[in-house]
DNA sequence: CATTATTTTGCAGATATTTGCAAAATAAAT
DNA sequence: ATTTATTTTGCAAATATCTGCAAAATAATG
């Protein structure tokens, strides 16, 4: 059996148990404790599980659903999210808004980093709680509540008197003509006025969302500052995005 | 069994019956009493339980985590909640602050019920989310993570342009001669805050606080409209508490 | 295809962690 | 004040981790 695949099944496991003996494991897929134990840390580093004495628990975004695939673990969010972690330093202001990525970042970022996050998702707020370092500030509004974020014109005000070093906008499609959109009309508007209030705005585009087409625009292309992506650089669907004034990473 | 898997079983049951005696843990655990003794002063480290001679008991905020519905069903709880909704009509403007009775009173609430609520408890708002009529204004401000609560000044200037129906207000500590108090500072100004901008104050008062003592105070108790009470009014922790022009419920 | 480099795997000894036990110290209760 | 229950401490056994190393498997090269 193949290292990737053993991890996978890793994964798998642990996704629906949430938890793992490497004793277990071990005879469950017929290697060594020590493979396993190696499995389990390189999981580890990518961010995938958190290791503990004995075993390793799950991340409690493994339990999501893949977006595509069949019982595969989707890890592209976790690979976008480290890169993201590399935007942070200490005593910034960030902006992050309802996206689901913003989860993924949320739950990796260092513990010894001072940060002080503004946010209109109240679960991104619940879940950065955990954090010992970072401040949060919760936007009001009201409560939509399909997208379970604050939205209309408090949240703008709310904004008004914020600073923010950086900005992590989540998006429903991007492309080169039609620039960044999304599907709700008051939360592009209230996108646009977080980027205002920015020094900068990295977006992270999962696959799917690239070329796709929505009905609010936010923003063109050109005025990211950082697109994060797990894509190859070289990779095709990329190739429009270069070379634009938009650091990729 | 791992040992983060145990701590969580302990927190868990600590969320439900607030507090647990190190005996019961062992028992449950199927682990020494050693090492359940072990386990509470780690989590009491990490500051997500408070340690006691024989056992532990939970942080007030370890309740408002939605773990599943709302666990274990307090009947005290439920009879308040119900009493509670009494005072509802349809069209009204209600406060609900982080108090634990205003998740009861939140899930109990009639669906054809249309109400505008406003919280700073981002668990209510979520929570609430359910109701099809109900609209949800979220306070902003600073999140106090201990309390899973929005607070300060921001969260006070949010108040100033809203008229509400009702408040209702939680409380630590209720006395004729000390009146309403809390714990926490910041927070005692919020909800003297949410009293001014609402035309009636309502509490629900559990058993346990009546008579106690408590740093902040929030208000007179002459202050109050309503009492909400699970105790029978004949029970002479009320009898004070009478004919003092608050209506007793 | 054979050969060489690279990675992966399992193992053994040295360290470190966790666990349960028992005696001594402390706190609570009667 | 005496008894009882709980905590603390030190300790030893069991278990898990880490390290380096050599054999096996895999990939890369000519």
């Amino acid at each position: 059996m193949l290292k990737e695949e053993r991890q996978q099944l890793i994964l798998e496991k642990l996704g629906t148990d949430k938890k793992v003996t490497l004793v277990d494991l071990g005879q469950l897929l017929n290697v060594s404790y020590d493979s396993v134990r190696r499995d389990v840390i390189e999981l580890e580093d990518k961010g995938l599980l958190k290791k503990v004495h004995g075993g390793a628990i799950a991340h409690s975004y493994l339990s999501m659903k893949p977006s595509k695939g069949l019982g595969i673990v989707n890890t592209e969010f976790v690979t976008i999210a480290k890169k993201a972690l590399k935007l942070l330093e200490n005593n910034k202001i960030i902006i992050m808004d309802g996206g689901t990525t913003n989860f993924y970042i949320a739950e990796q970022i260092p513990k010894n980093l001072e940060l002080t996050i503004v946010t209109n998702n109240p679960h991104l707020a619940t879940a950065l709680a955990e954090h010992p370092k970072i401040e949060i500030i919760l936007l009001g509004g009201s409560f939509y509540k399909r997208y379970q974020i604050t939205i209309g014109s408090k949240t703008i005000q709310d904004l008004e008197h914020i600073q923010a070093d950086l900005y992590f906008m989540g998006i429903n499609s991007i492309s080169i003509e039609n620039g960044l959109a999304i599907r709700h009309y008051e939360e592009s508007i209230l996108k646009q006025k977080m980027m205002n209030v920015s020094r900068k705005t990295v977006t992270c585009v999962l696959e799917e969302k690239i070329n796709r087409k929505e009905n609010y625009s936010v923003c063109n292309f050109t005025d990211l500052d950082y697109l994060i992506t797990s894509l190859n650089a070289s990779d095709e669907l990329l190739s429009g995005f270069k070379n634009k004034g938009v650091e990729i990473l």
